[in-house]
DNA sequence: TATGAATGAGAATTCATTCAT
DNA sequence: CATGAATGAATTCTCATTCAT
């Protein structure tokens, strides 16, 4: 007897977990994590308190999901980005991939996230563990530059991606803070160009 | 009648104000902007919840004003490098004496405003401010390399200036999302030799 | 149709039903009574909610049964005793066996069935029934000793009983409150001493 | 300065503080200590929930200051004692007073306070401590009776004590058990009788 | 100036129990 | 027999803020 198979039973409680799930989520978008209740995603969900904790331990677990979600856009970001040629070019497809994506799920979203992340209780740690994926891509990127000659060699290519990431997530800070007031796509290829080309004539 | 003499009562009122300040930071740093209940400063700093409520508005005008003490910092390190010769030298020099300072100031208290800055709450915005100051010295200093033909002129000053403060606050952000497990001075140094000569061979 | 015939479903009942009620006892001395949730029960027990109200109908009822099982040493001890010849022989083995039986089922159960005795709810009175057998047993052996002229007859033989059934019911209640610090079979058999032959010189 | 005048201010809360802990004790004795809620208790007494928090630390420190008061009886009656002669109408004139004061105090109180005491919350350990009031007072009066050759002498006087407390103790548990269904001062006075001369006939 | 008692809405979370499948 | 989703009232506790003294 095989335990998953997807029964009408399981099939409607997923569906309400679902429900509290995106119910949560555009809260959140809307008012920022801290400011919703459970209480008050129930409501909206149509859903009694001890539902959510059914399907949830807590607040924090939605947030977990939602980040985990995010990360599925990294993975399959990566394998798209594998046929491309050159590494230049991998480079720039994978900063602006991402940072239309980012800018494609909004300003609130990304607050809420930053925020939390930075935040004082323990919770999930998404913007750090996220690394390694983001990370060792970049990384993998710079070597190949390197590799072919045409990276400079006095950092290593672990370094280089460290700090292209901060500046990145530092636009994405900026953008939060001016709340949306720039683009985000555009100001990331300039970056994306001056941390390739520097800022001193050529 | 004169106002501001100084009578044995305002001095004792100043005192009262000025300790209720620093116990309300000194917790702030401890435990976190919003883990810190406004009873907790004042039963720490041995006055009453009226007092804190005589002497500020709300919790967050002690941010506020916690902010302003850091201004006093830019302005002075202003100062200082206006009397240096080279742009370079003094971006060089503006950008390690800023990040020695933050450094200095802690951990926590970076958290604490990078953390308060995008949150959901009005809140006094300071990050997105101090912008003037921080921000027009470097474009003046970038506007300077420029004249001299030594910086780019196909991004704008202003571009530049705006693109570097990305990269700085970005390094800032994730040195608080990895608890200060780098320094902080050392990477920004990096930073700063990426930023002015790019990524590529030379 | 024979109802007791026992088919394999049934077995399989029986052992679910059985898993529940062990674990149930388990986490009732782990953590105490109150304090054990049912889906904590059924959790650990890996069945469902469902399953523990189709065996039981509260968390009560397992409380009630453990207290049966005890009900079974005493029925086997009067049995045991019955076959001595002295009545002072019989109740001081009595007391002894029951107190080590007592000590041997440890600390956490007596604490819960002490506390869960005198608590607010209804819930089963287990402490308050047994007296009858317990009561009965030491009842007919006091006067077993007054009909031989050993026991002093100014006290009925009922309150002589209901006396030594405080003392070691006293003896048991302050091991719990001290936490198990001292052996309380020794105890039992001072007691026995001083309830027999008096606090006076003789 | 001195601090601790008597304002009207702090008179007032004084009474409210009062009035809280009355309301909240008059329910323990009603409902148990468990099946009241801190927010019956506030809307019973009149004030907010933030007032009781602002009196009392938890629900905990009402039962707390409700034992201390009662050791101030207990202190009360050494006092009183202290001017007899005899040891043995000490020790009588102890017992008696202390069951009457329990007994006046009411069943619910007491079974209140028994269950708790054993209960697995951390909580006020009063009955374990009390010891040391109630205890070295029996120790000092079985010694006395030790020393004038009235009191056997193989057992310590400590133990004495104890045992003796461990008798009341069970008689006081017993009556919550029956629901106060026998005399509480005249089962301690034959409890005194047999403890004194045994069970045996002399 | 300073006190600190009082507010009271609101937060997260728990839990025994039911019942349709 | 067994499942487990769903209920929803109830509970403890927090906290910024007010205001009469």
């Amino acid at each position: 007897m095989v335990k998953n198979k997807i029964t009408p039973r399981k099939e409607q409680a997923l569906k309400t977990r679902q429900e509290i799930f995106e119910t949560a989520v555009e809260l959140f978008d809307k008012k920022g994590y801290e400011k919703v209740s459970i209480n008050e995603i129930c409501k909206k969900a149509g859903v009694s308190t001890g539902a959510f904790y059914h399907h949830f331990k807590a607040k924090d677990q939605i947030l977990m999901e939602e980040f985990l979600k995010t990360d599925d856009f990294y993975r399959e970001l990566a394998e798209e980005i594998a046929g491309m040629d050159d590494y230049r070019e991998k480079l720039r497809a994978y900063t602006v991939s991402t940072m239309r994506f980012l800018s494609d799920m909004g300003l609130r979203r990304l607050k809420v996230t930053y925020h939390t992340q930075i935040g004082p209780d323990k919770k999930a740690s998404y913007l750090g563990n996220e690394k390694r994926a983001l990370y060792s891509i970049m990384e993998a990127l710079y070597r190949e530059g390197q590799e072919k000659g045409e990276i400079r060699g006095d950092l290593s290519s672990e370094e280089l991606a460290r700090l292209a990431i901060h500046c990145y997530r530092g636009i994405i800070y900026d953008w939060c803070l001016a709340n949306g007031s720039f683009d985000l796509v555009e100001a990331s290829e300039r970056m994306f160009d001056v941390l390739t080309n520097g800022a001193l004539t050529r």
